[in-house]
Parts: C-alpha cells; structure tokens; sequence
DNA sequence: ACAAAAGTGTTGAACTTACACCCATGA
DNA sequence: TCATGGGTGTAAGTTCAACACTTTTGT
C-alpha cells in the first residue's frame, strides 16, 4: 500500500523536509444547503476528526505552504485564505498526553505550535483529497460540531470570531457561493455567519446601494413557489471594497 | 560582565529551555506628545534597531510567554496584550544570509517563526530595561521609523493595521493614556492611530454618547491659553464595550 | 492686547428600522 | 386551490456631517 509507506516515511524522515514544531490548521468554509460547513478529516488510528493540517517546507513561506495544503485538500485552485490566528496555548501542547504509540519519540510526539488559516470555498467545487494522515475528509455543519481532537475546537470557534469581524469590512461571498445566486440564499448565508436575523427587506437594499450586487434578469426554478431572481457580484465593486473595505451596518 | 556570560550560555545552551524556531515579536505601543511611539531595541552587533522579542520556554503557554516577555522589557504589570499575526513570509526568513558570526551554527541560526504580540503601555509609567541581547531600548515615533532589522518593518505595520481596525470595534486608549486625559489628547490619539482627521465638535459626542468616558470636574493648566477639562474612561461601560464590542463610526 | 488652543450647538441630509400584504409556483 | 417561500415600499426615528464664533490663559 502506497500510503502506508508514505506515512512510515514521513514519521521517520519527515522532520528533514519539513520544520518541525510547527503546523498548519486549515479551517475550510462552505455553504450549502443553507448551512455553513467545515471540513474535517478522520485522523487514522486517533479515532476522531480534526482539522486537516500540513507543516512547512523547510524552505518554504508560510502562506504558500497554507495554499499548498488547502489545495491539496480541495483540488481547488484561486482559493481565498486568510491567516488568522496562532495557537500554543492549550495544555495539550505542552504536555505529552495522548501521543500515539506510533509516533512515540519521533519528531511528530514534540510540542507543536499551529498556525490557524481559513478557506472560504466553493462548496460544489470541492473534491476532498484525504492524504496519507487521514483516513476521511468530509463536510459538517459548523452548528453541530463534534468534539475534535487536540484544540481543533478552539481553532473553529476563532476561526469563525474571524470571519464574523471580516463580514463587516469585506465583501464575503464570492468564493462561497456559486457564480450566481438568489438573495435568500446570500441572506442566509450572512444569517448564519453572524448568527442573527437580518431583516428581508432591508439587507438586500443595503448590498445593493453599496454596488456588491446586481441583478441578473433570469430566476432559478426551485420548489413549489415563486422562483427567486439570480444576483451576481458586481466584481469590480466587489474587489474595490475588498481592496479598500467597507463599514458594513447590518 | 554579567550579561557577557549570559550571552554566551544563551546561545550555546538556550534551545534546552526554549523552544528553538520561534519567536515572539512585541510591539509595544506608547504615546507621548501627540505621537504614537513604538518601543525599539538596539540589537548588539547587528549595528541597526528592531522590535525586542523573546523566545517561548519549552513548557510554557504561548501568552503567558508574550506577557512575560512584555513585563521583562517595560516593568509593567496589566499589560494590554493581543496577538496579531504570525510572521515566516520573509525571504530572509528562509535564506541564511546575514547570519552573524557570532550565532553561526548555533540553533540561532535556524531559521526562525514569529508570533507578534502588540501592546499597549501608559508612556509615562515605562521603564525600558533592555535584555541581554539589546543594548539599548528606547522610543521611537512610529510616523518616523528608520529602516529596521529583519522583516519588522512589515511587523510594525501589521500591528498598526491591526490596532487600527480594533479601534472600531473596542475602546482603546485606557491603557495608552493617563487615568484623566484631555479631549485634545484623546482626540489627537484617535487621529494619530486612525491617520484621518476627525471633527473636533463631534469626535467627543461620540465617546459621550457610548458612555466611554465622564467629564471629572477639573481642568489641566497648559501653557498661555484656555485650560482644557479632564476626562477619565467610565470603568464599567469601557469594560462592557471591551466585552461585547461596539461598532464605532468615526 | 494678543496669540494660542479649548469650548460649544444647530440644522439638513442620510441612513436605519420597523413593518404587512401580494405574487408565483408545483403538487 | 392551497401551501410554500419570494418579492416589494414607506414613514418615523435616529444618527451623521458640516460648520464659526467665543472663551480662557499666559506673556
């Protein structure tokens, strides 16, 4: 098996390609079903999910080495990334509890400190890559997390702390939504980001004067009701706000 | 010498205590005579100014490391202290030049992760004691800066960006100002950390309004023209708005 | 008396908030 | 025809932005 060579490799030798004591937490964020998800893998032999991760090249800068590692993930290529917190804090850093006898007193078993970013992606775009430390990669509702390995919880609660300041001094969207899209569905999208009711009438007014949105004259057939009219973002509105920020009132 | 010998342990024994790779970089914000002052350390035998630091010891918590690092370098105790942003995307990061002889080959050398940690210290209750590896410590006015060592440059201007977007959401100024300030050094503090012009009239209504700070009864004699009043923060509401947030529009 | 900086109030414009009824669709 | 969810406008209240003259103080 192919992988399991890979692995016993990078448990042996890893430390001479990578910097050691140092990882990289991606917290990746989709919608879909009116839920805001995140992406977690099944961590082999540890029995339980937590975020997927990836050191650093010995050689390589940071961010390129958090694109590399949600690309590989993702297979997903202009990913939107942002850097938002460090970790080293929680006690199961600095006490070696819960080592896996595999990795026992290899480079892997040292106090690791984590990087955490976040991926904003385009849910139906994904095609999840587990790589050879997991066993599964899959979707779950932010709302109803499990408990996750090591900090990972933590990780997601910040994470999300983040993107909540964010939404109101960016655009967020575009790389979360299709292409297209209806105002329930962005609505909702900002509903659950924010975790409150924002009025219907209102908050489509308010993207609508700032340029971000714009109609496109066709509609999606869905369900057994009146069909809700697409939207676009108005792109280069989109990415003066992104470039210069907005002060979002909602 | 005392600290010769210090040096010398340090940079042969140091990576037992500390974690090697990573370090701390503190910027530590102060205000003084309308200016934003940032304190820099003179690092010896490098012949240039950067921000001081620290390393994290093998078993101690990421924050606790910042706050301990702060307090050696400033004295102050109830430091305001917030992460920002972690640095390892500098090219001289990965690359070995400039490596002072004196740390060649030692684990110094390696190349090096930084967590910035950002404080914010009353200017007049600071004493700079400079560590073993500075040979001085001082102020600087952040509008001003000189060329700095390493990437903190960019480090510094990370932290402003940084405190400058937290400025609209959590009150900021118990910790740089005085107990009771005037509206001209509030004022002129908000301008400096925001780099915009903010009405004179309005600017205090605004504080006045959120309840952030009270007008005590007593006036500051400066100088040959009308005496301004003092103000102090309103404990209880600077506390609640630090919680919960606010969301200013200046 | 003069220079320098501090204090103070109002008004029009813009924005925010709250709110309820009709419409289109598929079953 | 009915159930479901989508679409739409207005008025009242609040907040923001712009603006200039008077006061105090020390020299």
């Amino acid at each position: 098996m192919k992988t399991e060579t890979e692995l016993k490799d990078f448990i042996k030798n890893g430390s001479r390609m990578y910097v050691p004591g140092l990882t990289i937490d991606c917290v990746i964020f989709g919608y879909h079903d009116r839920q805001l998800k995140v992406m977690l893998g099944g961590y082999k032999g540890l029995g339980g999910f937590g975020l997927p991760g990836g050191y650093v090249k010995r050689t390589e800068l940071l961010s390129i080495a958090a694109e590399r590692t949600v690309k590989e993930k993702t297979s997903l290529d202009n990913l939107y990334l942002e850097q938002f917190y460090a970790f080293g804090d929680s006690p199961f850093r600095t006490t070696k509890v819960n080592i896996h006898p595999s990795i026992a007193n290899t480079w892997l078993a040292e106090r690791t400190f984590s990087i955490g970013y976040y991926a904003l992606v385009e849910f139906s775009k994904v095609s999840p890559e587990p790589d050879f430390l997991l066993d599964s990669l899959e979707w779950f509702d932010v709302a109803t997390l499990p408990t996750l390995l090591f900090d990972h919880n933590d990780v997601v609660s910040k994470a999300l702390e983040h993107l909540r300041i964010n939404l109101y001094h960016k655009p967020i969207g575009y790389n979360l939504l299709e292409k297209k899209f209806t105002l329930p569905e962005i609505h909702s999208l900002y509903e659950t980001i924010l975790d409150k009711k924002l009025d219907r009438r209102n908050f489509p007014k308010k993207l609508l004067s700032l340029g971000l949105i714009k109609d496109t004259n066709e509609v999606r057939k869905i369900g057994q009701h009146r069909s809700p009219r697409l939207y676009t973002f108005d792109k280069k509105n989109y990415q003066t706000a992104l470039k210069e920020g907005i002060v979002l009132v909602i």
